[in-house]
RNA sequence: GGAGGGGUAGCGAAGUGGCUAAACGCGGCGGACUGUAAAUCCGCUCCCUCAGGGUUCGGCGGUUCGAAUCCGUCCCCCUCCA
């Protein structure tokens, strides 16, 4: 490799510049400067590894971290390899919780994977990449096969995995079946004789895995590359769909430029250099101006909202959701488009019947509760009384909490 | 194989015969304040058409006027020793 013509000497530096942009590390970046090399010189794309859980196949932006990571690879011309884990699906990952998972159908695996795509053409070129299920080469392993593998990695090794470690030290349960999934994982890199693997900072001791069993196999080690982990909008826990704490990338222009706005200030640098498309020159920018006050964080936020929206919808949809935003939130008026309910009921009926007759509240009770919590507005004035009784009229404005609007038609 | 500990609302965790729809904390929701940030304060949070009713404390069966609490039985989980 030594022989690199100045030019591809600066394309590896060119390209080794933009994978390092936001990762929390990469194991070891001497390998992947040679690898980058490498394909340079001979012409031969890289081969980058990501798994995916077929469990839950709702993308949000959390993933599009790793997704943005393997769009710059892509772009690059290297192959992403895209392993939908079908069959460590149904073993459970121990990541987390202990709970097991549901064995999921055929169906369900193919639908969710289905799902995916969708969704991962919003960020990366679906047409180029090489699509797997690691059942296909797992469930033909035979229990011998499956020993002989297990012969390659000692019980203290597995052990040394956080996640492990920590269960042993608080007593909780660990099954053995558990074990065997960084062994799966590290399989599939043997198969696919992946080069590099993404994932998030909780995939350390997984993907670490690929390299420790490539090497058994007398394969070429792929490179460990790791995104930090986004925290969801509590700033705390990671982001994630059963958190209820995401931004889904599916999400309206109103609700993602909404739940943008409700990420803690603390974060905002993090969203910023994660999931948007801003330069690292343009982020410090940002940066610089917060902690000097020229900016005020609420408008850094703004544009943060703004940015995210127009990635996913447009520059158009941006504009609108922040007017939006401005208009509702700020300065507390209605928004100029609340969807339309048609009436068909009494013309003189309670407040608590109109809620739950709109199906804006699922219950009675409910409805009264949030009249009595002070959350109802009719017409931009508060319901006092949870018996209050109103003659509806076409164009009645209803408001349900801070952010539900909705406008009768008769 | 032996010994012990445990299963209570979304989660954690009190409660060991009536005052318990079940303390408290977290989370969630609504409100005030605001920048749908943070911090703080107030209210709601099993289900249901208010009074009031219905269904809960791993499952089933029993004792009792009355059980999450007592008895029997079954299921599940954990720890330690071997």
């Amino acid at each position: 490799m030594e022989q690199l013509t100045k030019d591809q000497l600066a394309e590896v530096q060119r390209q080794i510049a933009i994978y390092s942009q936001g990762v929390h590390d990469i194991i070891p970046v001497e390998e992947l400067e040679l690898k980058v090399a490498k394909s340079i010189v001979e012409n031969t794309p890289l081969k980058i590894k990501l798994g995916l859980d077929p469990s839950a196949p709702d993308v949000h932006l959390g993933h599009t971290v790793v997704l943005n990571k393997m769009r710059q690879f892509q772009e690059n011309g290297h192959i992403i390899q895209l392993i939908i884990g079908d069959f460590t699906g149904k073993i459970g990952d121990p990541t987390g919780k202990s709970v097991a998972r549901k064995q999921l159908t055929d169906e369900e695996v193919k639908h969710n994977a289905k799902t995916y795509f969708e969704q991962f053409a919003k960020v990366i070129d679906m047409e180029k990449v090489e699509l797997h299920y690691n059942s296909k080469w797992l469930s033909e392993l035979k229990f011998e096969d499956v020993i002989q593998l297990a012969g390659k990695i000692t019980v203290a090794r597995l052990m040394e995995r956080d996640d492990f470690e920590e269960r042993i030290a608080f007593g909780k349960p660990i099954s053995l079946h558990e074990f065997f999934y960084p062994l799966m994982q590290g399989y599939d890199s043997v198969v696919l004789e992946s080069d590099v693997e993404l994932g998030g900072t909780d995939q350390h001791f997984n993907v670490l895995m690929g390299r420790h069993f490539q090497e058994k196999f007398r394969k070429e080690k792929q490179v460990a590359l790791l995104m930090p982990l986004l925290e969801g909008l509590d700033g705390v826990e990671k982001m994630s769909k059963s958190k209820n704490n995401y931004i889904g990338i599916d999400e309206s222009p109103q609700e993602m430029y909404g739940k943008s706005m409700s990420i803690p200030d603390e974060l905002m640098i993090k969203y910023f250099e994660l999931i948007t498309d801003f330069t690292p020159d343009q982020i410090k920018t940002i940066k610089d101006d917060l902690e000097t006050g020229v900016l005020h964080p609420r408008d850094a936020k703004m544009l943060l909202g703004k940015t995210i929206v127009k990635i996913y919808h447009g520059t158009e949809a941006a504009e609108k959701a922040e007017q939006h935003f401005i208009t509702v939130f700020q300065q507390g008026s209605m928004p100029e488009e609340i969807p339309a309910i048609e009436w068909k009921g009494e013309t003189v009926t309670s407040v608590i019947n109109l809620l739950v007759d709109l199906q804006l509240l699922k219950s009675k009770s409910e409805a009264r509760r949030m009249i009595e919590n002070r959350g109802i507005k009719i017409n931009g004035n508060k319901v006092e009384d949870s018996q209050f009784q109103i003659n509806v009229t076409d164009g009645l404005i209803i408001q349900v909490g801070k952010r539900k609007f909705a406008k009768i038609r008769i």
